[in-house]
DNA sequence: ATGAAAGCGCTAACAT
DNA sequence: ATGTTAGCGCTTTCAT
C-alpha cells in the first residue's frame, strides 16, 4: 500500500494536482476557500509530499548532507545536533555519514550525497585539504566546511593559532619551561596551526623546543597511557601538558589520574563532560560545537539564496576556561606577568578549583 | 551543470540504458565484455545513480531513517554511529532526526521519513508506547525500536528490571536501607521497569519504600544539584543512590562532587566517559550502545528480506561494572551475602578503585 | 544477452 | 485563480 499522492488529494478536494502543489508549496495565488479545502483533504488522507519525486524534478532534494569524522566523537555529535535543530526549522532533513578520516570514503560519501541524494547542501569536516572534484558542483550544491578549512570553500573554524598561544603563554607565565605538546597530528591543518602557536610562543619566550616533549600521532594512533608514561619518565620531564584536542585530553587526563600525576599542569583544546568535576578541574580552550554547527548551517542557508561571492573563513571565538589544571605553577614562576591577550580569544573564569 | 546520468553512460559505452542499469544493480545476465565497457564509462564519467529517481520508481530509497531523543546524548550518538557503520557496508545512507521527546515531532519526522523520503527502514527510540499510524506502512517499511519497546514492532532493549535488581541488591547486601532512586520518569517504560526492579528488591528485603527518596522528573526536567541537596538534607538521608540513566548519573556525580559528598554510595544505569577516572570511580550498569545499535540494524536488514513473523523483544545483555562507588558499605553491613544473581545480567569487574 | 517503452509523483512552463 | 502537459532519471514490464 503506497502512501497517498498528490492525485489522491486533488481528487478528494475536487481541484487539479497543480493547485494542490501550490497549496503544499505555499504559493500565493490560491483562493482561500480552495486552499482550506485542499488542506483538509491533505489532513484527512495524511498526505506527505514525496521528496524523491520533488527532487527528481527540481534537481535538489529536501535534505542536507553532513559528513564528519565520527559520530562517536562528542564534539561532532553535538555539532550535528545543532545542525539538525536548525535544519528542522527549515523543513530540511539531515543525512549523516562519517569519513573515519579516510579520504576515499570522504569522496564516496560526498558524491553519494551530491550526485546520489541530490542534497540541498553539504556541511563537511574535511579530511583532505582540498576537494577538487567538488568544483563541478560549485553552482549546484553549496558546501561549508567546519572545524577544518577547505580550499576554495567557506569554512567555520576557530582561531587555533591564537587560542593555543594564549594557553602556552599562560604556562610560560606560570614559570613552566618544559611544556609538552600532546598529540601532534600532521594530517590536520587545525592541529598544525595549534602546533605553530606552541612553537611560536616558546620561541618568543626564549625556550628551546625539545622534540622529545612532542607526542606524535602516527598512522592515526597514539597510545595515550604509554605516551604519558614516556614523557613523565624523561630525565627532564614536562611540568605542563598541552592536549591538542579533546580526545587526547581525555586520554591524557585518564592516564595522569591512573598514575597519580594529575597534579601536573595541563590544558585541553576542547571541553569535555566532567572536565569540571575532576580534581584538579581541567582548564580548557572552549570551542562550542553548537555555535560552530549553527554558524555553518546558517551560512549554508545563505549560500542557497545567494551563491558565494568569495569563499571565506568564519572564525568563531573561543575562550580559555580556567578551572585549575592550567593554573598550576611551574618550578620557576616568573614575577613579571605579560599582559598580552590573543586577538580572537578571551579569558573566562570557570568554577574555582 | 547536472551530474551525468544513465543515458550519458549508455551513450559512452554504446549500449542501452537498461544494460547500464543491469550493470549498476549487479544483475546476472550481462556479457562480461559489455559489463567492463559499461563500468569503464561509469568510471570515466564519474556516474553516480540518482537515488531520487530510483526510489521514485521502486518505491523505496537508499536511506534508512534513525529517530532518537537527541544526538547530544552520547548514548544515542554512539548508537547512531554503530548504525551508520553497518549501513555503510550495505550501501545505505542514514537520515537522522531527533524527537526532543516530543510525540508530535516524533510523528512528523516518522511520516517525513516514510512517506516523504521513502526510507528503506526505520530505527526509532520511541517516545510514545505505540504508534498506530505506522500500521498503514507495516508491509512497506520495516521498523525496529531501540532502547525502549514499541507495541507491535520488534525492539532491541536491555533487561532493565533484572539489571536494576542486581544493583539494588548489591546495595542491600552492603547494608544500605536508605536507597534513593534518582530520576524517576514515568514517561518511559524502561524507567518504569527500572523503578519496578528497585521497589521489588526493597520489598523482598523488607525495606519500606520511602517516597521522599524518589526523585521525579516532572515535565521533562529535574534540577540535579537541587535534588541532591534536598535528598542529603533529609532528616534520615539516603546512604546510596541509584541513578536511573546516564544523564542523571552525570548530574548526580557532578553535584555529589561539588558538595564534597562523593563518598556516598552510587551506581549509574549506563556508563559514561571518565566514570572510571573519578574518585571514587563510578560503578555502573553497562548497556553498550554499539551492541544495541548493531543488533537493531541487523534485525532491520533481516526484516527487509523476510517480513516480520511475530514482533519480538531482543534483549541485549548488560553487566554490572564494579569500580568502587557502588561498593561503598552502608551503615549496617550485613554479614550474610545473598548469592542470587539476575538472569540476563552478569557481574564484571572493572579497574580497581 | 539486450532493448523499447511506460510511468513512478511531482514541479515548471505555459495556457486559460 | 486554476488547469494541462511534459518530463526529471531511473526501474520495470515485455519483447527480441
Amino acid at each position: 500500500m503506497r502512501p497517498p499522492g498528490i492525485k489522491d488529494v486533488a481528487a478528494q478536494s475536487g481541484v487539479s494536482i497543480k493547485t494542490v502543489s501550490r497549496v503544499v508549496n505555499g504559493e500565493a495565488s490560491v483562493h482561500p476557500e480552495t486552499r482550506s479545502r485542499v488542506l483538509e483533504a491533505i489532513d484527512r488522507l495524511g498526505y506527505v509530499p514525496n521528496t524523491a519525486a520533488r527532487s527528481l524534478k527540481s534537481g535538489t532534494g529536501g535534505a542536507i548532507g553532513v559528513l564528519i569524522d565520527s559520530l562517536a566523537d562528542p564534539f561532532f555529535a553535538s555539532l550535528v545536533s545543532a545542525i539538525e535543530a536548525r535544519a528542522l526549522k527549515e523543513g530540511l532533513s539531515v543525512l549523516v555519514a562519517s569519513t573515519g578520516l579516510d579520504e576515499g570514503r570522504e569522496r564516496d560519501q560526498l558524491t553519494g550525497f551530491i550526485a546520489g541524494h541530490q542534497v540541498a547542501g553539504v556541511i563537511i569536516a574535511p579530511v583532505a585539504a582540498e576537494l577538487p572534484y567538488l568544483e563541478a558542483f560549485r553552482n549546484v550544491t553549496p558546501v561549508v566546511a567546519v572545524d577544518r578549512p577547505l580550499a576554495a570553500f567557506d569554512s567555520v573554524v576557530v582561531d587555533d593559532y591564537a587560542a593555543t598561544q594564549l594557553a602556552i603563554r599562560q604556562f610560560v607565565e606560570l614559570g613552566h619551561t618544559r611544556i609538552a605538546f600532546y598529540d601532534r597530528d600532521e594530517r590536520f591543518l587545525t592541529i598544525r596551526r595549534r602546533y605553530q602557536g606552541y612553537t611560536d610562543v616558546l620561541a618568543e619566550a626564549g625556550i628551546d623546543l625539545d622534540p622529545s616533549l612532542v607526542s606524535w600521532t602516527i598512522d592515526g594512533s597514539l597510545d595515550y597511557a604509554a605516551e604519558t608514561e614516556r614523557l613523565l619518565g624523561l630525565e627532564d620531564p614536562p611540568t605542563a601538558f598541552f592536549a591538542s584536542n579533546a580526545k587526547a585530553a581525555i586520554g591524557l587526563t585518564t592516564s595522569l589520574h591512573r598514575i597519580g600525576r594529575e597534579g601536573t599542569a595541563h590544558i585541553a583544546f576542547g571541553d569535555f563532560t566532567l572536565a569540571d568535576v575532576l580534581r584538579p578541574a581541567v582548564s580548557c580552550i572552549n570551542q562550542d560545537p553548537f555555535v560552530i554547527g549553527t554558524a555553518a548551517i546558517e551560512r549554508l542557508l545563505e549560500l542557497r539564496e545567494s551563491p558565494a561571492d568569495e569563499p571565506r573563513e568564519w572564525v568563531v571565538p573561543t575562550s580559555l576556561v580556567s578551572r585549575g589544571s592550567g593554573e598550576i605553577p611551574g618550578p620557576a614562576q616568573r614575577h613579571t606577568v605579560d599582559a598580552r591577550t590573543a586577538s580572537t580569544t578571551s579569558m573566562v573564569g570557570g568554577p574555582a578549583a
